[in-house]
DNA sequence: GAAGATATGTGAATCGTTTCACAACAACGA
DNA sequence: TCGTTGTTGTGAAACGATTCACATATCTTC
């Protein structure tokens, strides 16, 4: 239960570092390097890699090979993970024919779509009527599913793939789908992120929260 | 400098559930309610409010109308907010046809591409030649950018933003951009989310951060 | 092989955020 | 008018995440 809310993200973006110094030639890295990297101290590296137990050499620093292939295995890249996308409009496609999944072991195996016109069950990436839905994920084991549909679809939606047992779900329609038993969910929602940019732009440096200077007394 | 990492992200949150709330018919609310709708605590909604002096009744709870006009003063939702966006490929096009954002209030008023073969300036959202960015930006005020070119240009391009002294940068690309004085950047990067999930469900219930067992001693 | 230099690994301290708990107050009913 | 009910507003407590600080291990050099 105790699940510390992003020590994963971490995880991954380490490992994303670690390829680029190891395509630079490097074969040992510090603490101090990845901190600087991810823009965090030293100590939080150590402290995450001692929880997964990554440990290093307490002169030469941590070996990159040795914590790539420990990340590796710690976040499934091992293995190619396979996932299907329901919604396949401009999101939907934007993602289907995606480069950068492959490069990192992610395959979309498979679209969705309620809309006659848009399936193709014979493209390279076959995109399927949403009925077959259930029966496909089942079949093929699917775990993890993308939702591109409009907002007044994705509750919907959301049911249909709980229905078929998938365990985890990117949600880009701006209604938060609310994770629940057996099925975590996360949403991307490009306004509110705008939103927080506006918002973070506006109070630059100023007095953010502005505490309404009270009325004297 | 203390900014509470994501109490903008909550403000914007509760302005969206406040509207579905209208729409219904409500007049007041309690924090009980938008604690629910974001699945967090009363106390926490209330403290929320408190730090931007948004104050309620000691019985009837708040009234939406009057949250709405703080909060969309607060957010800079009184006028319409104008952004450009920079890469259209893919991402950048389903973006730049998205019709969610002037929902919101956001509004794209230009695309830029190096590429020849998409530049269109007569378009009802044109898109310019890159070079011209530093002088659109300046002459129309732009303050944020949407980031949405590859990997291997992203920096590049993060430098032509700063020096037309673009104020916030959501950024698309797989490359975590580093936010610099006078420059906020916000990443999103889809496959650190996706892999992400994969863990997530990975450990769903099981132990996470599985502390090896220590040697006996 | 001892001395010095340098990084790790981690318990304890710190810091920021969230929740608790309750006083203060508004609305309502008798 | 006065008690009862229900909700806010907020200091203080609890919690969780990060940083500090240092003992400990390894490498390097003489
Ligand atoms: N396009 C963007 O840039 C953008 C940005 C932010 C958020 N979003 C969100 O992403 C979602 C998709 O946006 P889009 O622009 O790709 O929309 P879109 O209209 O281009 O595509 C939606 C697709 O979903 C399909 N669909 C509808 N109902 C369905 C159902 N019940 N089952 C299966 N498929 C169904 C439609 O046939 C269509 O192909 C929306 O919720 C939108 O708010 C989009
Ligand atoms: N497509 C996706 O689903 C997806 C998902 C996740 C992340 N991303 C990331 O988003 C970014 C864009 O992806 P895409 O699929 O839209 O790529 P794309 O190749 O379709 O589009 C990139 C656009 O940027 C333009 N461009 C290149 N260099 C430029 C420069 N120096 N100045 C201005 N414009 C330039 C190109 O001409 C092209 O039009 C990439 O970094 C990608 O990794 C894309």
């Amino acid at each position: 239960m105790p699940m510390k809310h992003d020590i994963a993200q971490r995880l991954s973006q380490y490992r994303s570092v670690l390829y680029k110094l190891k395509a630079l030639g490097f074969v040992r890295v510090f603490s101090d390097n990845l901190g600087d990297a991810l823009e965090i101290s030293p100590a939080l590296v150590r402290k995450d890699f001692s929880t997964f137990s990554l440990t290093g050499n307490k002169r030469g620093g941590y070996r990159i090979d040795d914590l790539l292939d420990k990340l590796n295995r710690l976040l499934g890249k091992d293995k190619v993970q396979r996932i299907i996308i329901v919604g396949c409009g401009k999101i939907g496609q934007a993602l289907m024919s995606y480069s950068g999944f492959t490069r990192e072991g992610i395959q979309v195996v498979a679209g969705f779509d309620s809309n006659a016109a848009v399936i193709a069950p014979q493209a390279s990436i076959p995109i399927l009527d949403i009925k077959e839905l259930k029966t496909y994920v089942k079949r093929e084991g699917i775990r993890i599913a993308i939702v591109a549909v409009p907002d007044n679809s994705a509750s919907h939606v959301f049911d249909l793939l709980r229905a078929a047992e998938i365990k985890g779900i990117l949600n880009f329609a701006p209604v938060p789908l609310k994770g629940a038993e057996g099925c975590v969910v996360r949403n991307i929602n490009i306004g509110l992120e705008l939103e927080n940019l506006f918002y973070l732009v506006r109070f630059a440096g100023k007095v953010p929260p502005q505490p309404a200077a009270r009325p004297a007394g």
